[in-house]
Order: C-alpha cells, then sequence, then structure tokens
DNA sequence: ATAATACTGAGAGTAAGTATCAATTAGGCG
DNA sequence: CGCCTAATTGATACTTACTCTCAGTATTAT
C-alpha cells in the first residue's frame, strides 16, 4: 500500500520528501485512522521530526490527491484513512460512541457503473460511512 | 424533512429548545452542506440570535442522534448535511477543487441487507462518499 | 402555576489550522 | 557525479475553530 501510494504522489508530479514519506509511512504502518495530531506526533519521536505545517500541507496534498480521505469519527478533526489501490473503504461509524467497524470487502462495483454512466464522471474511489448503534451503546 | 428531524429529537428524550429548532430550519431550508461557521452566522441574523457554544453543542447532539452528519468537503471545519427519513445521502466530491455533485437516488439497499447480517448490526442510514475528477479539473 | 431539571449564553481559555519567508533539498541535466 | 533550479520545508506568529464553566433561563410534567 506504501508503494503505491508514493507512486501515485510521483506520478502526479511531485517530488518525494522525507516528510511525505515519513506521513505516509506512518498511516500506512498502523493502517489507523489518525488524526493530524496523531500524524504529527508520531512524526515528532525519531530523528528528523516533521514541522507542524508540513504535516498539514501534506495531508491537505495527499487528500487533494485523494491518496488519503478525511473523515469525520468524532467532533472537531478528522481522521484519515490511506485509500488503498482499489480506492476502496467502508466501515461502520456509532454515531452514538463513535466506534469504527471495519468492512473489508466492499462489493458496490454494479451501483459505481450505474452512476459513473448517468453523471459521466470518472469515479476514481469512494468511502461508504454506514450509521447504526453499535452492541454496546443498545 | 424538519418535522421529522424534530420528532426524532423529542423521541430520543431531548427538550424542542429554541436554539434547536433554529439550527434545524437553518439546515433544512437551505438543504445544503453547512458549516458550524454558516450556521452560527445565519442563527445570529434574526432576532433571539444563538451563541456560539450552544451552536457547537447542538450540532454534535444532532450527529450524536444520527440526525445530521459532518461531512469532508474542504480543509478547515466539516459540513453538515440533514440526513432524511430513510438515513440515505450520496454525493461525489472532486477532491481537487472539492465541487459537490449531488445523487438523488441511492440505491444501495441490497448490499446494506447483506451487510447487516453479517456484522449483526441495525444500521441507521448511511453517507456514500463517491471521489472523481469533475469536468472542471480535468 | 410550580417545581425539577435540562438547557443556554457570555466570556475566557485551549487547540487546530494558516501565512510568511528565508533556508533547504529533490531531481533533472550535463 | 555535482551543479542548478524550482519545489518544499520549518520556525514563528497569527487566525480561526472549538471547549469549558457556571450562573441564569426555558421547557416539560404534574
Ligand atoms: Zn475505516
Ligand atoms: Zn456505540
Ligand atoms: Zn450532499
Ligand atoms: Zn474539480
Amino acid at each position: 500500500m506504501l508503494d503505491t501510494a508514493i507512486q501515485r504522489l510521483k506520478n502526479a508530479g511531485y517530488k518525494l520528501t522525507n516528510a511525505r514519506r515519513m506521513v505516509l509511512e506512518i498511516l500506512c504502518r498502523d493502517d489507523a485512522h489518525l488524526t493530524s495530531a496523531e500524524v504529527l506526533e508520531r512524526a515528532s519521536l525519531g530523528k528528523d521530526p516533521i514541522g507542524r505545517a508540513t504535516v498539514f500541507r501534506t495531508l491537505d496534498l495527499l487528500t487533494e490527491l485523494a491518496i488519503i480521505r478525511p473523515t469525520y469519527l468524532r467532533p472537531g478533526t478528522p481522521h484519515y484513512i490511506v485509500m488503498p489501490e482499489n480506492g476502496h473503504h467502508a466501515h461502520i461509524i456509532c454515531p452514538k460512541c463513535q466506534r469504527v467497524i471495519e468492512i473489508d470487502d466492499c462489493e458496490i462495483e454494479g451501483l459505481l457503473d450505474e452512476l459513473v454512466l448517468r453523471h459521466k464522471i470518472k469515479i476514481s474511489g469512494h468511502l461508504l460511512e454506514l450509521y447504526g448503534e453499535c452492541e454496546y451503546c443498545r
């Protein structure tokens, strides 16, 4: 996933800098949903820590390139997901406690084909958010 | 849509206050994707303006009740959508310029039924975000 | 109408994100 | 490889977004 992400960054004509590689590594490593603050924290640990502004700039750039995607799991600040090669991600969010259940297989292709035809737009990825009270909140 | 939203608020055991009605009215009226600042701005116009903290509290409460949903359209702050009675919303976002194309009919039921069975969770709504460069960015 | 309780608003405080600009670095080219 | 140039970075200051607190107010039930 990391290699793919780096390749997409390069293909878009951007330089692969230490900061960008590190942000991508952090997001890919944990394969988690991290906030900007969490990325910043992890990026400050090793040698060659990355500056505050650079983390925000990098997250914005990667979002624009659709390599990562922000999603609101709880009030305040978004959590970032690395979009896999096929551009799919799906999870269920409990709106009450904000727990997240990951969905591994996302069978949505049929629907997408139809939408693409109708709206004449090339869809490169998606995020399906489902909401429902989780077992702990019921 | 407003009436449904108010009913859901009451059913959850919350009081229908002037502030809550006003926030819901603003979000339903424009049927748009508004930020907290935009809601606050509109809520400050008439007589009986709502306080800053109350707007944020109300947005959080309505989100927790799944009556509205925050979505990421551009860096900074989330945009809020009123979830309709059936809990569906779908739009296509261009990650490059952040333009949004609304999708009116969201035929996703078959997929959802299967997920519900597998994850033993009652899904009450969803947001499907599709990403793809828009016609202006290509 | 009264009472109990949920809710609100003002204002101060904290956290998140942005702007600026001089210094640095990646990547192309000879 | 080593230079060149444009892209990128980081420090700092700044702006905007959001949260906390608590005394006062409004809502609902009886
Ligand atoms: Zn997820
Ligand atoms: Zn829950
Ligand atoms: Zn929409
Ligand atoms: Zn666009």
